[in-house]
DNA sequence: GGACAAAGTATCAGACATATACTAATGCCG
DNA sequence: CGGCATTAGTATATGTCTGATACTTTGTCC
């Protein structure tokens, strides 16, 4: 006799509280396959993939059946979001960056698997069931620390932001010249659009920076990923830089 | 006779590069226009209001007209984006610190303003007049600094990504409670539910963040606005410390 | 003045989210 | 053992959207 009446149906979804009654004609589909199915496609299609008569199809239903255990689109997509994350990984160190570290690398990992994830229109703050499991293993490897809640907080969605913008990012250029051979090529075609656009004498900063993007180039036997491996490094260890000031000692 | 060819058609129009012929009947209708009617109906019905059909319309035509003019929805919202940043403020000043923290709030004060800007899904890297304008600002103030190409596009990719989330997490918690007191009552209700949710046993550190947020409310006489600035701040020295990291002295 | 080329329009197809109303299946109570 | 309340899934329909295709209009240049 908690008073789960309060908390809101999604919610309630996204957590997987067991619905009390038990009359009426029993569910041939629930929340989870329902999920499972449309996650499945988003991983083959991507999210534009995505729609309730296509995953209703794949499952054997028709498209409104979805309807009795989901309240709308937007819902599902949180679900499969919620779903897709999956359990974080156990990182236990005593050592805060380095435990912070890796949860940035397992989470990237987990977005470069499933690119879809990183254009999902979050929708408030994490509040599924796996969403809370990673904010807790963060947590757990910032508390020996003495930042104060909302610096806890702060770091941890600063380098989740970080992380979910950077796949994003990388995603992008590589699709951007589609079989275009790869990060590099498409990085260098961007670069010499830009050159021609950008008029060194309004924007003399830009211009160079793009001119040097054309000419110092990495050595061509450089694989793509260690390239984005580095710049992904690069902005994550500022972060932690930024996260040391804080700790202090 | 530069090679303007090789620019691709999105680019062009982004740029607003004159489109060479004189052939056939004039147009009546033109991208700026298109585009300023596009931003006018996304302030006032958001990004969701935003389809061909209406944008044609508020200027007297019909919905296929669009289509001479822009590629296609997405290549409209890009060209809206870009458009409704604006051009940046002038920012002159000698120190890197301030001058980066004067951008971001540049930055975030165009953001609260038109808020659909953080939805708007981005496609690749910053392209756009404005968007170049804005990383030329970034990229002068930071010209001092001994901080190399990959460092200062980091931090600035950093910084505008930061700002970008944070907007959009504020906008999205006022919201979620509609017309429920702002922000501050919204952030209760979330840590109300959440605590309900989350097993102290499994999630000790996020349950005790929850109801720490419950109990440590900040004194009820502080304006909304007030600890979303002290919130955003954070985040914003935190990375500003990251880069002085890397800076040096 | 007439051919031409581009602008704007009309019509259309294919999807999709979702409301409403309907049919079907099951457990419970009598 | 039968029927009823209750819930699951379905059928149908509406309004909307993006974008394709083919047509009409309106200027310019020879």
């Amino acid at each position: 006799m908690t008073s789960d009446d309060v908390i809101p149906a999604p919610l309630r979804r996204l957590w997987r509280l067991p619905e009390s009654s038990r009359l009426g004609r029993p569910a041939a589909l629930d929340v989870d396959r329902i999920v499972a199915a449309a996650v499945e496609i988003a991983d083959r299609d991507g999210l534009g993939g995505v729609t309730l008569p296509k995953v209703a199809e794949s499952l054997g239903f028709t498209g409104m059946s979805l309807y009795r255990h989901v309240g709308s689109k937007d819902e599902l997509l949180t679900l499969m979001a919620d779903h897709a994350l999956g359990a974080p990984p156990d990182l236990d160190t005593d050592d805060w960056r380095d435990g912070l570290r890796e949860w940035a690398y397992a989470q990237r990992a987990v977005l470069q698997r499933r690119p879809w994830l990183t254009r999902v229109p979050t929708s408030g703050p994490p509040s599924g069931p796996h969403q809370i499991a990673w904010m807790e293993v963060a947590l757990k490897i910032m508390s020996r620390t003495r930042l104060d809640w909302a610096n806890k907080v702060g770091a941890l969605m600063l380098i989740s932001g970080y992380v979910v913008q950077s796949v994003r990012q990388y995603r992008e250029l590589a699709e951007g010249r589609a079989e275009g051979q790869g990060q590099a090529d498409a990085e260098r075609d961007y670069g010499r659009a830009m050159a021609r656009l950008v008029d060194p004498a309004r924007f003399p900063e830009t211009a160079r920076l793009f001119s040097s993007m054309l000419f110092e180039a990495p050595p061509p036997d450089t694989p793509n990923t260690e390239i984005a491996d580095a710049d992904f490094s690069l902005g994550l260890e500022l972060i932690l830089d930024g996260v040391a000031v804080r700790i202090g000692p």
